[in-house]
DNA sequence: GTCTATAAATCGATAGAC
DNA sequence: GTCTATCGATTTATAGAC
């Protein structure tokens, strides 16, 4: 309270380093993101990094930690009324609030990064799909979720490339509102519409 | 003819090369993609490799060149009864064709591989959409075409994602007539349905 | 045409001084 | 807590023998 002056407060070096991780991993990816560079990026030695995190994919986890619960953001969506019918735009809204926060934007980029990469299929397939998105369908009640769920993961990849990874305008540059009216129907197409045979 | 026995033929070690680069290229990108193990692929050694394709690049170029011209491909479609109203179908019908062909799958995984990595987004925004995607709209003479061809593209990036890259099920089985089945409609909407303001 | 040998750079990771 | 120094492996690419 009554002390003046700057606090002496070491430089949270650690912070640091995560933040430039951040940033890395987000924009080259996994692989093409050396730890030398990271270290640079936060100006300080690679050793020190070894330091906080024992190998490259403890300083990945550190860096990436999902900042939110997709199964219990989605929760009062799901709880809606009027059910899977109009399921598509609750659900594109919570999806553009989440990827539009400038705190959750980097770590999820590093995530969808890595997906991409060699041998990152498996985090969609087994991850990914199984953990949140089956389950939303299941949920829902909609039929042949199996189904209509990885069409829906289809779209909403493409949204994810265009509008955060590539940003493609004008996708890149709408406002939630536009998103949700240019992608809803097609979403709600496949959660409740017709499929082939 | 009448010659007998296996003719002497030197083994085709330059087309032996592309081949393994092809490969390789396609189900781990360029920049995981090491020269050395294409030549260990390609059961050669690795100066051989530059002795044919000078640099890294020069192979990726010789490996990836695009097999089709979808202008080409494309033109009859464009030029069909039904206009723009009926248009998804038929593009999708060639779009499916082109990438279930053996003989394009390898050369366009390694061009999308190469999309996806860190500074790839030019490709697709300063190659794919002004060059390919945006004439047909124009040609379509669809209303903004400017704001439906990307929104085209981002779905047909996620079943490009989806059904060739990842390989999720059931998608990734489907005959073509499915997928022209499930997403027709959706692309058809993007193209001449309703947009926001 | 195909190889051996190697240069020059960069990678992840460790040991240990201060 | 932060650094210097370095190991050992791997990378792209070159020079030159056969």
């Amino acid at each position: 309270m009554s002390s003046r002056g700057r606090r002496p407060g070491a430089p949270d070096t650690r912070a640091e380093i995560l933040r430039a991780a951040r940033s890395l991993f987000a924009d080259r990816g996994f692989e093409s993101t050396s730890v030398r560079a990271v270290a640079g990026e936060a100006g300080v030695d690679p050793a020190l990094v070894y330091h906080y995190f024992a190998t490259k994919d403890d300083l990945f986890v550190a860096a990436l930690e999902i900042p939110v619960d997709p199964r219990v953001l989605l929760a009062p969506v799901l709880a809606e009324a009027g059910g899977a019918e109009q399921a598509a735009e609750g659900l594109l809204r919570v999806f553009v609030s989440v990827w539009d926060d400038p705190d959750n934007r980097l770590p999820l980029l590093g995530l969808v990064r890595r997906l991409l990469e060699p041998g990152g299929e498996r985090l969609l397939r087994d991850g990914f799909l199984p953990v949140v998105l089956m389950p939303v369908g299941e949920q829902l009640g909609i039929e042949r979720p199996e189904v209509r769920m990885p069409l829906v993961a289809s779209q909403v990849l493409g949204l994810i490339l265009v509008r955060y990874l590539l940003g493609v305008e004008p996708v890149a540059s709408m406002s939630a509102e536009e998103v949700v009216a240019a992608y809803a129907p097609n979403l709600q197409r496949f959660l409740t519409g017709p499929l082939p045979s």
